[in-house]
RNA sequence: GGGCAAAUUCCAGAGUGGCCAAAUGGGGCAGACUGUAAAUCUGCUGGCUUUCGCCUUCGGUGGUUCGAAUCCAUCUUUGCCCA
């Protein structure tokens, strides 16, 4: 922040200067102001720039990525600790009020050493209602631009692939308004219908869209805006980022999962789950939030036994992060190059890592 | 000690002479995915080979047969029953 506006400070004496030498004759005293500014603001520029040698030179943002348990965010905290940063959340789960050791939302990590690092879009909404990506970009948006204005460096942390890349990609998600008429009309279509309609539009990658009529018909109405309005489409800022992707192994982050699988056991995930419940929460919604939720609804309304929950659990966390490194591998393909920092070493390594990376890649 | 049953590819489990590298499920691996994404969906899963195909595999060994996971003998192990 800082930074950049010297260096624009710079830019304009510069062409102050070049004036001055050119029109110098005939305005001597100008010239002379502008001298002097001019090495004003140098000596400003440098000895902020040595003060300031934290600071990223190129990049408005620092992502972390990785699979579960990977140890991501006490490495973005570390890192926004060093770097005068925030953390922006983009898990699809931790912004759920109330659903914290099954999204492993530990708020503790966010202070280290007596300071807090400040966080962004963790527990926004109530369990039980509806988030997506279309709000998250939103949100993520609010957050990030509120970071810049107050001088400070945001650092995007999260394992949900596709919330990281709707930022880092830019995806193009115009706000679409209601459409009463069109929805009157479809109404009265089966389900059947609405898919093959929908598939008119677009292909269809899976059953995502189709699964009850209310989303297929939301999902035309998406199509149908697109065609009529595409002039109007939102732009997202391009934001420079410097991506990390947390390394662990195979084995080391199974032997992880399973570990903090026993510990969120024994720190009261059933109690968790069944405040959920008790609070209003259905049992159909909180098996659709998937892992901890659905597992444990299921066991705790006596569809599956303790041990079946256990071990379905465990399969189904590790199959999550393997569909996480899945989408962080194509992620690359389409274009996000990730620097891939091995968790094995000591978190203040890792940091220093970063920041030589943040610094080389960053003056290239 | 006697009788019965069973041993199949990572696991469970089907197959009871050729159509068997062996159904199905699980697990594993790889992938897709711009408005639920911790969701949803797809492919692969003995080895070698681009394909044709070749090789190794159904507890061990030895047989019968043109041909055996499948039949016979025997051994080993496991389970059940009777003592």
């Amino acid at each position: 922040m800082f930074f950049v506006f010297f260096n624009s400070c710079i830019g304009l004496s510069e062409i102050l200067w070049n004036v001055t030498m050119f029109y110098g004759c005939r305005y001597v005293l100008f010239a002379r102001f502008a001298a002097i500014s001019f090495f004003i603001l140098i000596f400003a520029d440098v000895y902020y720039m040595s003060r300031m040698d934290d600071v990223p030179v190129k990049y408005d943002m620092l992502s972390v990525v990785g699979p579960t348990a990977c140890g991501k965010t006490s490495l973005a905290v570390a890192l926004a600790l060093a770097l005068d940063g925030e953390v922006i959340s983009a898990d699809s789960r931790q912004v759920y009020r109330g659903m914290d050791i099954g999204t492993g939302k530990d708020l503790k990590e966010y202070s280290c050493g007596g300071v807090d690092v400040p966080y962004h879009l963790i527990d926004i909404v109530d369990a039980g209602q509806k988030y997506n990506v279309f709000e998250f970009q939103r949100d993520f948006l609010v957050a990030y631009e509120d970071i810049k204005r107050r001088g400070r460096f945001p650092v995007l942390c999260g394992g949900s692939g596709m919330y990281v890349e709707s930022v880092l990609r830019g995806y193009r998600l115009i706000p679409v308004p209601e459409n009463p008429v069109l929805r009157e009309q479809l109404e009265e279509k089966s389900l059947e219908e609405l898919a093959d309609m929908l598939a008119s539009y677009r292909s269809l990658h899976n059953n995502t869209d189709t699964d009850t009529k209310k989303r297929a018909i939301r999902a035309i109405e998406i199509e149908e805006y697109y065609l009529n309005c595409p002039v109007e489409e939102r732009e997202f800022p391009s934001i420079k980022t410097l991506t990390v992707g947390v390394d662990v192994s195979r084995e080391v982050r199974r032997e992880r999962i399973s570990k903090r699988l026993m510990a969120r056991i024994e720190e009261g995930l059933l109690d968790e789950v069944q405040g959920l419940l008790n609070m209003g929460v259905t049992a159909e919604q909180l098996i659709y939030y998937g892992l901890e939720y659905k597992f444990v609804t299921l066991y705790l309304t006596g569809v599956i036994s303790f041990e079946e929950m256990l071990s379905g659990l465990e399969t189904a966390i590790h199959r999550f992060a393997k569909r996480q490194m899945t989408w962080f591998r194509g992620m690359e393909r389409r274009g996000v190059a990730i620097e891939w920092v091995d968790a094995s070493l000591p978190l203040a390594q890792q940091v220093d890592i970063i920041k030589g990376l943040l610094h080389d890649k960053g003056a290239e």
